[in-house]
DNA sequence: CTATTGCAGATAAAATTTATCCACGATAAA
DNA sequence: TTTATCGTGGATAAATTTTATCTGCAATAG
């Protein structure tokens, strides 16, 4: 069992877009550079952060991400499920149907006593991913060891945000 | 997120193998007719659940497997990390220190929040898989709808088990 | 001795993940 | 209106992992 590196790359840029202020925006390429990520293989992740509504895109000059609602609104089980797929990590094959006996589809009615324990554990991961929500990991940046980590990435986020037009909350941009 | 085949197939040889009788053995080559698999890469999996002394090997002729422990003390969870590996699904590449700002290691010494919240997901997901032992999924062969299903696979166990030489308890092959 | 079986390693085919590139539409700013 | 910046989608390729096969070897029952 194993995750994509993807889902790492889509909750760091989540997190950092839950400190950007008010509606404004921040490339995917400032993103990429934040993380020393390939911008092109990030854009794919954040595509799909996009088609599930978790972030907004902008586009056009000073356009950018941003998230689509609230961090508070925002759990790892939507980041990953939308980086991931939906489909259940394990996948009933009915196997026992491929012996050399060969029954008919009649014998084989009730749901397989492996997939139902399988699911159930799935279904328990997924629970404690909805536990945490993206405003906890945005905290705990702040709250990490050395503010140092800290002010560096603000002053990066600080740097990079876009204000955008239809803004209903004047922002300042704070260019260094 | 995507669990392997070898899974499936890992649990169905080891719930049939707990309806073998005594230390009778079964051959891998049967195992895989049974649910119409490639006998040599079953054999991988086999293998690693005997290198998880899940299972027990008999070289030789009349030789094959059978489980190291009674059905009852074997779970799902076992079967899992034996054919997956141990190593939990989410890896924390540490990203944040590959940006563009460098700082020296000493700036991140507190755990990772977002690999925390996915260690304690995954460490649910384990717990899950724990509670289901060996002994209920065989019992669900039992308990399947058709009984048809379940009499062809004790027929093949029958047809197929191997008494082993050190027995101490008398068996019955039962040759048909 | 011989046939059967598990075991380890090399190898290859197939699928998936990771990554790059380019043409396109949108749009803000000059 | 022009230009430069940005997101989108598709095509493509490189890298890695999974799946599968084969071969030679050791063990052992008959």
């Amino acid at each position: 069992m194993k995750l994509g590196e993807g889902v790492e790359a889509a909750i760091h840029c989540a997190a950092t877009l839950a400190s950007v202020e008010g509606n404004s925006t921040m490339p995917g390429a400032a993103l990429a550079e934040s993380f020393g990520l390939s911008p092109s293989y990030l854009l794919k992740h954040l595509n799909m952060l996009t088609a599930a509504r978790i972030l907004e895109s902008v586009p056009g000059p000073a356009g950018g991400y941003r998230l689509a609602r609230p961090a508070e609104r925002i759990t790892l089980l939507d980041i990953v499920l939308a980086i991931e797929g939906r489909e259940p990590a394990f996948r009933c094959g009915e196997i026992r149907r491929n012996g050399p006996v060969k029954l008919d589809a009649s014998a084989y009615v009730k749901p397989c006593g492996i997939n139902a324990a399988m699911l159930r554990a799935e279904r328990a991961y997924r629970a404690a991913l909805a536990e945490t929500k993206l405003s906890d990991i945005a905290a705990d940046y702040a709250a990490e060891g050395d503010p140092r980590s800290f002010a560096a990435s603000c002053a990066f986020v600080a740097r990079h945000q876009r204000p955008q037009k239809s803004s209903s909350t004047p922002q300042n941009p704070k260019q260094m």
